[in-house]
DNA sequence: TCAAAAGTGTTATCCTTACACCCATGT
DNA sequence: ACATGGGTGTAAGGATAACACTTTTGA
């Protein structure tokens, strides 16, 4: 069965974003005895002139959702990714995929389901201060891990302790919420998620519970890399537009935009933001959804798009 | 000749980047005939592990060059890219690179050579102010084509006219170097680059000259990509000084980095954002190659590693 | 009238930008 | 001595981060 070129698939996978209940939301394919899934598809050139339309195409078919943005992320080419039993010779190339939509109501999904993405990175969420597994479980193992030999090679490159101090933070190292692969590549390489015992980088990662859920393959990385990406994303293009409806309160954007960064905002200080930015507008209308005072409705300024050369929302500090 | 899965190839594209005598340079593959490429080779995953690794040994391999950072860019998947006369059923999808290396003497590059890369880019070098290539030929061309009337399915997208200036600057909108990659999309979808010609977008240019060295297929695309990449990459990694030879005088690290990011420097800002990185620190030497006052030398500081969460130079303003 | 959430005004601080000047060397 | 590039101090302006307080509704 092999063929010249030892046979090179191109496959395609989706992180698929949505906010509900303002909780960050993840469209993932559950099958029975396996590991959740992104939504994955081989990219057929023959069908589809780019692998974008490709991607958009394949799945707005499969879930009746619309995508409102998608974006490339990055080429996963690993030897030994989607390694199964029985799957020799052929080796998957895969192009990740960020894809944002909104989710209207409970839809029907084809096998898919949505999932709060904090499932997945409990370490990410700080939107009620510093999550306690990272005191509890991630710092000590890999204070644990930093304090082993090195390998040799990596003599001018950051060690494992500096790695360690940008990823998590530490006094002087702000905890930055963008890197969110960098994370997950640690915990991965220091062998305390399942997936490394998965890819045979060690026999078990020592944990009595594992950390955070683990994924099929390496989709918890491409999945990391979304996050990172549209934390970054937020904050000079006016995205966050894309999982709101079209009409929501300023609380409802700080929130959505919050559940997005995995961080807490100063009220004021977000209000004054958005806007300095210019980037909603007041619809007229009002929601007495909450059971205070009636907030006023806004709704997004396309119009930004034409006056600003960086629409977004820069938040900084707190 | 048609195969299942209709033949579908994985390539590696790498912008080699490195500084010579204060010019930025691109290293390209000149066949008689032909237009310019990036090296190009074919991504055996029998051969290596990793997409970076088949990379690094493949250029290393032909240049005798030994490459300081490789960083993937983007991939490029469309149908139509690396048309060739003869060329049907097969489809390469190309997963660009970017690779720097220092520039030692003159080597042996077998059929390699190096070029500046403002060959190609000649509106991006802003060092001696605002190219007049942009007033001359640039902004009238694209003027003319931000008036036709623009394809119905983009109303909610930002304007021709809205591109326009944001990729290239306006009153309000400051030009951004980082932008590469916006300005030649814009060039290339109004129709004045040779390449749209090669593509078959349009009969011709519609100008007396090229616009900037046309390269073989998507190849600018890609060098586009390095560029705007790297430029946003010094501002907060120090990989500048992969660039830079083990001592260098202040004003050759603000040279360089001037070639790199296109722009002209304020000196003594430059110089206060240096020492405030804590990226340099003096190797006692000094250097009187040019004329004036010896300047003092210095060497990157690689404990700014451990030391720094952003180490990098982040130029804003002048 | 009280709880709950919406909404506003103001100040201290830091960082960025720009300006102007002095210094050391070779010819 | 003077031209050439190296090197430095300081002040104005703007953006950021944090403070506390008032307003409007439903129960």
């Amino acid at each position: 069965m092999p063929e010249s070129k030892a046979g090179i698939e191109i496959g395609l996978n989706a992180a698929v974003v949505s906010v509900a209940q303002l909780e960050p939301r993840i469209l993932v394919v559950e099958e029975k005895g396996m590991r959740p899934a992104l939504p994955f598809g081989p990219f057929d050139p023959a069908r589809h002139r780019t692998m974008d339309m490709s991607l958009r195409e394949t799945v707005e078919a499969q879930t009746a959702l619309h995508m409102g943005y998608v974006e490339q992320l990055y080429t996963f080419g690993d030897r030994g990714r989607h390694r199964l039993p029985g799957d020799q010779g052929l080796h998957v190339v895969s192009v990740g995929y960020l894809a944002l939509t909104r989710l209207e109501r409970e839809q029907a999904l084809d096998g898919a389901s949505w999932r709060d993405w904090y499932r997945f990175f409990p370490w990410e969420d700080w939107r009620s201060g510093r999550p306690p597994i990272i005191d509890q479980v991630i710092l000590p193992a890999l204070e644990r891990w930093a304090k082993e030999p090195e390998p040799a090679l990596a003599s001018s490159l950051p060690s494992r302790l500096a790695r360690l101090k940008r990823a998590f933070g530490a006094s002087d190292f702000p905890f930055d919420e963008e890197r969110v692969l960098e994370r997950y590549e640690l915990l991965y390489e220091s062998g305390i998620v399942e997936e490394a015992v998965a890819d045979g980088r060690v026999g078990e990662t020592g944990l009595s519970q594992p950390l955070g859920l683990p994924m099929r393959h390496d989709h918890r990385r491409i999945l990391a890399t979304a996050i990172a990406r549209l934390r970054g994303k937020i904050k000079y293009r006016p995205v966050i537009f894309e999982l709101m409806p079209p009409e929501f309160t300023l609380t409802d954007l700080q929130a959505t935009v919050e559940a997005i960064s995995g961080r807490h905002l100063h009220k004021q200080n977000f209000r004054r933001l958005v806007e300095a930015a210019e980037l909603v507008e007041p619809s007229g209308g009002t929601s007495s959804a909450t059971g205070g005072r009636p907030a006023a409705l806004f709704r997004f300024r396309h119009q930004v798009l034409e006056e600003r050369p960086q629409p977004g929302l820069k938040t900084r500090g707190r």
